[in-house]
DNA sequence: CTTTATATGTGAAACTTCTCACATAAATGC
DNA sequence: GCATTTATGTGAGAAGTTTCACATATAAAG
């Protein structure tokens, strides 16, 4: 008997789906344009505009909207306040949206201070570490114990959360997490955790943002590497 | 003449494309699973314990590895070993790699505290902020102004950058780098760089991490919001 | 009010990526 | 040492994504 079998048993089958598909980080992109534009008074865009902002083609920009059913002005182009309100409905922005936060290290005060996140309407509501030492207000947000857990997530409604615990808690954290009701995680832990398929996972690894861009970076420094880079490149950074 | 025309000439176009294939993501999913693998003792993998563990199918795996150059040995399986050695000369790891970060504000202060980097080879020899204040010795690297960007670039060969700053200076400070010779830049800022062709951008937004959770889990509450999301679903996290 | 110019929206074509299926190689068993 | 089993590696086919091209709508001009 292999030992690959006995590995098969004894873990859950991972479920790790790709969550944002390429046209929905694009319109991401495409927001981050407008609203650049719309602080310069523009008002009005075409979709060759944000292409050319964006380094897509307008025909992708204008299949991407065809897709999430935004529509525009024939000859008159997009209002950008349409759009962008087009985009705020897509994401649920109309309504705030509670958050908490596992994990006040580094990393876990770093973002629970990351202004960003109220000005998009998701609010980091409480956030939980197990070291007591840390369970006292910082950066204006209230530090709790994790039996407190429950009781945050029911009073606010909490359905997603931020997970910034080390790699070795992360899966036990992961699993109390989803008893307790929350069903997306953004997970900054350099873990893949197991869960069940109808919870959405989003990994952000710092390591392999940086050793990606590192590979890259290399490619082109070999000597036939700007081709090679060009073939890998051919496609767009959503 | 319409606004956009003008906007044309404004901007120089563009260039954001995606750095990193997914077949490249899902490598660093395999070596995820590998590392974890290899602390358990195991030192023989199969096409289909990786993709059961990475909810990856183990056609893609062998595909991957295929693309990769990383060959296996038919009816025996992968060596652990062998595997993460191939993947270590993919991502340069056999050489050390100097990085600065600019910007010590929260999320800098905490990614130059991020041991990992370390641990992966990636050593952050110096990083920079415009306030004087902050021109101390954190977290055991040295912070300096920005004047010196140059001197520590060239001493310590430094070809890639993390960019901490405020949206505001992000594009100011990009183009200093570039003309410092830097050639590679992770970005926090949530702001779209533009840079010539020959640099690469990874682009890390952490709201639109967050929002594109919170996105399927609204999906996911409505009534046929799980037919939806299988639909969206389909394709796998890298 | 009619004509013209131009930007959208979308099927169809081209291209890319993934899955399937099987030939091939190597370990195991007899 | 031969037969058998089983996992790799890879063309071929399927599926998905992007680009193309044009019909359609509408703003602007005459």
């Amino acid at each position: 008997m292999h030992i690959e079998i006995i590995l098969k048993h004894v873990y859950v089958k991972q479920v790790t789906k790709r969550i944002v598909k390429n046209s929905l980080k694009r319109i991401f992109l495409y927001r981050a344009c407008l609203v650049r534009l719309k602080l310069m008074g523009v008002e009005k865009v075409f979709s060759y505009t944000l292409a050319d902002e964006t380094g897509v083609t307008s025909d992708q920009v204008r299949k991407d909207f065809s897709e999430f059913n935004i529509r525009g002005n024939k000859r008159g182009g997009y209002d950008i306040n349409d759009l962008l309100d087009n985009m705020e409905k897509l994401f649920h922005r109309n309504k705030d949206n509670n958050i908490v936060l596992i994990g006040m290290g580094n990393l876990g005060l770093a973002l629970s201070k990351y202004s960003k996140f109220v000005q998009r309407h998701m609010n980091i509501v409480a956030t939980f570490d197990i070291d007591p030492f840390k369970h006292k207000i910082r950066s204006g947000i209230p530090v709790y114990s994790m039996n407190r857990l429950k009781e945050i997530i029911d009073r606010f409604r909490v359905k997603v959360a931020i997970l910034a615990v080390p790699e070795i808690s992360a899966q036990e954290v992961t699993d109390e997490l989803i008893r307790q009701g929350i069903t997306g995680i953004v997970n900054f832990a350099p873990v893949l955790l197991k869960v069940p398929p109808e919870v959405i996972i989003n990994n952000v690894n710092l390591c392999d943002e940086l050793e990606s861009v590192i590979y890259y970076v290399h490619l082109q420094n070999k000597d036939n590497g700007l081709k090679n880079l060009e073939l890998l490149y051919k496609d767009m950074k959503y």
